[in-house]
DNA sequence: TTGTTTTTCCAAAACGTTTTGGCTTTGCAA
DNA sequence: TTGCAAAGCCAAAACGTTTTGGAAAAACAA
């Protein structure tokens, strides 16, 4: 906490703190010996920038902002490991810092969070998850003129840049997989219903079943929390009723895991009975029993480029290239074959 | 981004800054009467305090740091999404920000990122996870002064505020449940070998063998990565060896699942045949197959309290109390049950 | 030589707060 | 009336940078 400021350098080399300030950033009109001295005492003395006066004056503040929905979390979502190493490791990477922040999404927190983060200038763009279909933080963000970038997009009528990471094409995959194996009465456990994530796989199932010729039946459609307790307990509400349907497409892993302990609880065999598909790619689908099949997505990377466009909208390219996202893979595994064990 | 200044409220209204800043501040030196005027212009205005300008005159930042370890991260650790929620609601309990890195232990990005956050005055004070037996980040803070809060104690010759989180003393318990039901030859499998949580559980997994006159096998202790493979692939090699141990106690439940699986790959009834129990206390364990037995760890409340302790030492509060950790919980299932199915 | 350009440096202002050390004005007591 | 205290307000300095708009010195050109 001795902290050591530009104009001790100045003091220690009679030079003024504008030389220094000017070597250090690399300007041109300093001489070559000056620099290497201030380089070489600042180095020695131990010198780092003050950040507080360095965001005054530059109006900028080298930090971005991600804001948690509190459900999420609470829930134990296996993608916000991945998440948060992604945001963070590239943030490291364009030498800015990560602001995490968590709310329950429409909440009065997350509203006063999002006022603060703009207008206190405490970051320079924000990383907006968990979209909704109507989503005001797009407005709101818009509205200021702050940078943000979403994970998927909203229904609002603002033009911003967001990446594709509901996947939902990846659904009819599934289907086809699932009607290729023999399956045929689907049923669908999602997520909050008005997270765009669910409202597009929901799209995307449909459109399977359509493509597929498999008929869609409304009362086999459920929300969830995208956690095993959304799974367990609509599998438990789902095998009291006639017919049953015979595969189980879910939102996430943790809700197919939920699905799987209560079939096994219920002694139906998952897979040759009852197919069970997950979706995210978690290390445990390998894991349970049985593996369960379910779609690889690179959440990783995905936060990795959100971040990565956030700072090109933030440094002002001159156009946002909106990286291409991984494709993500389905995985087949036991759960979803009826010839398996 | 149209920001208002104290300046325009000041204008706005005739009268000084000096007026304006110690209204909203609440001083008493000013008439009931203009800060009413104050603050509600303030309000209608929209104004919000600028933070880089309020740190670099009060010389602190209202913010604390974390820097997660990106290890830990990438292999999925569930205990990530509970910290990060317990930290970032209690940092938002004291109105301080909480940011976010990440680097590979003992990596040449952990010690610039540490040093940047010190020295550059961009927190106030830092939690510490994944603590190391001699772990070069504590002796560091300590000499520069900067305020820290550890999950678990290390080895240094330094006093400071930690926590207990390593909750060696569930493992003899884990381990008197274990002989109660007639397991005998015991197997550990634990974390890289330099975490003080690896050490303390393992010193409890002794000790508990001990207590138990149970025999201590030094070649059925390993080591892992906390995550499900290495309890996976530890497990494939126990097997081939003769005697087997029949029971294997994990350092963490992602470790136990993966064991879990290889015994059921291997088709040897876990539970019945060898009993198996994790640490933590995850969602999912419950749906495990079978469940899984383990200490239910209250990680969110861990969080909370560092954070708690934290605040309480950066703010010169005249003695850190530490809070009560609460209690956690051996949790029985299945999976330790040899009369089970 | 004189004039011109280039190189190298710097004083001062600015960013938006908080804080110090007052200065007026008012009210009250003597 | 004077003296004194309290209440209410403010100018200016400070925090540590960056940036603007030169100025002095050196180098070069004529």
């Amino acid at each position: 906490m001795k902290t050591v400021s530009i104009r001790d350098i100045a003091r220690h080399l009679n030079l003024s703190i504008t030389t220094v300030s000017r070597a250090l950033d690399g300007y041109p009109d300093v001489s070559n010996r000056t620099r290497v001295r201030i380089l070489e005492t600042a180095a020695e003395m131990g010198y780092v920038p003050n950040q507080a006066a360095r965001q005054l004056r530059r109006r900028k503040t080298d930090a971005i902002g991600y804001v948690l929905s509190s459900s999420h979390a609470r829930f134990n979502d296996p993608t916000i490991a991945d998440t948060l190493s992604g945001l963070a490791d590239e943030a490291a990477v364009h030498g800015v810092d990560l602001i995490v922040s968590i709310a329950p999404p429409d909440s009065d927190q997350e509203s006063a969070i999002f006022k603060r983060l703009s207008r206190s200038q405490k970051v320079d763009g924000v990383i907006l998850g968990r979209i909704r279909k109507e989503d005001w933080r797009v407005q709101f963000l818009h509205d200021e003129a702050m940078p943000f970038v979403a994970f998927a997009r909203s229904n609002d009528a603002v033009d911003y840049p967001a990446l594709e990471g509901s996947y939902e094409y990846m659904l009819p995959r599934i289907i086809t997989h699932l009607k290729s194996e023999g399956y045929q009465r689907l049923a669908f456990i999602g997520g909050d219903s008005d997270s765009v994530f669910h409202i597009n796989r929901l799209e995307g199932f449909k459109e399977g079943l359509e493509a597929n010729q498999l008929a869609y039946y409304p009362e086999l459609v459920f929300t969830g929390n995208y956690a095993s307790s959304a799974g367990y307990e609509t599998t438990l509400q789902l095998l009291k009723n006639q017919p049953r349907p015979d595969a189980i497409v879910c939102i996430s892993d943790e809700t197919a895991f939920g699905v799987l302990h209560a079939l096994r609880e219920k002694k139906v065999k998952a897979g040759s009975e009852i197919g069970v598909t997950g979706f995210g790619g978690t290390a445990e689908s390998t894991y349970s029993d049985p593996p369960l099949t379910t779609v690889d997505i690179p959440i990783y990377q995905l936060a990795r480029q959100a971040v990565a466009t956030l700072m090109s909208v933030i440094r002002k390219k001159k156009e946002i290239v909106i990286p291409e996202v991984p494709e993500p893979v389905l995985v087949i595994r036991q759960s979803s074959i009826i010839g398996a064990t």
